[in-house]
DNA sequence: CCGTTTATGGATCGCCGCTCCAACGGACGT
DNA sequence: ACGTCCGTTGGAGCGGCGATCCATAAACGG
């Protein structure tokens, strides 16, 4: 029989070790297999079994808790690129391995898009800035060519994240959705919108990550045209 | 003395029309001077001097009310685009017609990175389609540059709003915030990051605008190569 | 004039993030 | 062996959110 508090609840306590890692892997589990939405603290303390006091103990708040999640994913993302072969070829595996990690966890992208200056992000910004020097772009247009960057791969990290809540609902999987869309396309007036309208195969057919690569050599391609003459 | 119902409130009807035109124009204004977390529907009942149901008869929820400021804010920026000139120039006009917009509107970034596909979107899709025809893209290669330039400008999008949301709590404005981030970058280790390190006196003095139109640039750069020979 | 339809206001619900505090139990001095 | 701390822990409770529900009031059609 539990002793009772004041507040009539039983208080007994745990035994085995309740950390910030636990607490951070934990809500990655579950940002993982149920999505943005299903991350609450009420769930967090199910799963952990024990109260928000202690989590909270370890956590400043639930934004901290994400970007903490995100953190980690970050970092394993840089940690575990190829780095070498030739400048643009390193590129496009930098961006290539953002891409991967954020299609293995939608969440990733939402949250990177709301705070876009978390310090794991640093390490990206300086190995872009080291091949953007490799690849002969002038220091004045450096930055602008780094953000171009960055903004691209956040974009196409939201739309993923996007595409992933859409399907998380509702929808069976990602063909049915694109499916609906392309419908919707199907239907519309081709006088009206003919490059819509005539696009409607590719929507159905392409592949996000070949479309990804394939923005990612258009803005190269821009880049090396920096190069001074 | 109001009559009361079974309830024991008061019920005055009022006799200016409710619109769902006037709640999302009213919408509109909340998100625009006080930010995205400034509307609720509480807000809205008491700017509206009314009711959850009456707004609730209008509207579907809270998503319907922000994708449909969102779409009127859209269609705004299409319609006020010059279309004059070639193909590059008209582009960019379009490209820089929606940054202003989601500059003017930060919530509009949030909004659309949310759901990409809204039908408001079909006419830019539709005028980026037509605008690389005539830049002589070829039709295989159209689909990915269009959804490359979408993808681009949605991730500048959601950088200003999340910029947006860091001045609203806290920060006097934006030098100041700009300030505070060059302020760590600084400090940053010259050896481990020496580009991060580098940039920030780019970081302080860069405008955000002409930062976009160099990614445009970029773009447009990166697109003619797609020619064929 | 009355029945039907449309519009309205607000009590209420369930869930959220978060605060607050009493209780626990290992570390440690004595 | 035994206090007595103090870093942890669990959970009741708070205020606020989006959304539902329903009694009622005006508008309308015959």
């Amino acid at each position: 029989m539990a002793k009772r508090t004041a507040n009539g609840t039983a208080a007994r306590r745990r035994t085995d070790a309740l950390s910030r890692e636990l607490i951070i892997q934990t809500a990655t589990e579950i940002l993982d297999s149920d999505g943005e939405s299903a991350l609450t603290l009420r769930a967090l303390t199910v799963r952990l079994k024990t109260g928000y006091g202690a989590i909270y103990h370890h956590v400043a708040d639930k934004n901290d808790l994400l970007a903490a999640a995100t953190d980690d994913v970050i970092t394993n993302v840089l940690s575990g690129t190829v780095t070498t072969g030739g400048p643009r070829e390193t590129l496009r595996l930098l961006a290539l391995g953002l891409f991967d990690a954020i299609d293995a966890h939608p969440w990733v992208g939402a949250e990177l898009s709301r705070q876009p200056w978390r310090p794991a992000l640093l390490d990206f910004y300086e190995s872009i800035g080291s091949l953007l020097d490799a690849l002969a772009v002038p220091e004045g247009a450096r930055f602008d060519a780094a953000g171009t960057l960055v903004n691209y791969v956040l974009g196409v990290a939201v739309q993923n994240a996007a595409n992933a809540r859409h399907l998380a609902d509702g929808d069976t999987d990602r063909g049915a959705f694109l499916n609906t869309t392309a419908e919707q396309w199907a239907h519309l007036d081709p006088g009206r919108y003919p490059f819509v309208h005539a696009t409607v195969t590719q929507l159905r057919e392409h592949d996000d990550r070949e479309q990804f690569l394939a923005g990612i050599d258009i803005f190269l391609t821009g880049i090396a045209a920096l190069r001074p003459a």
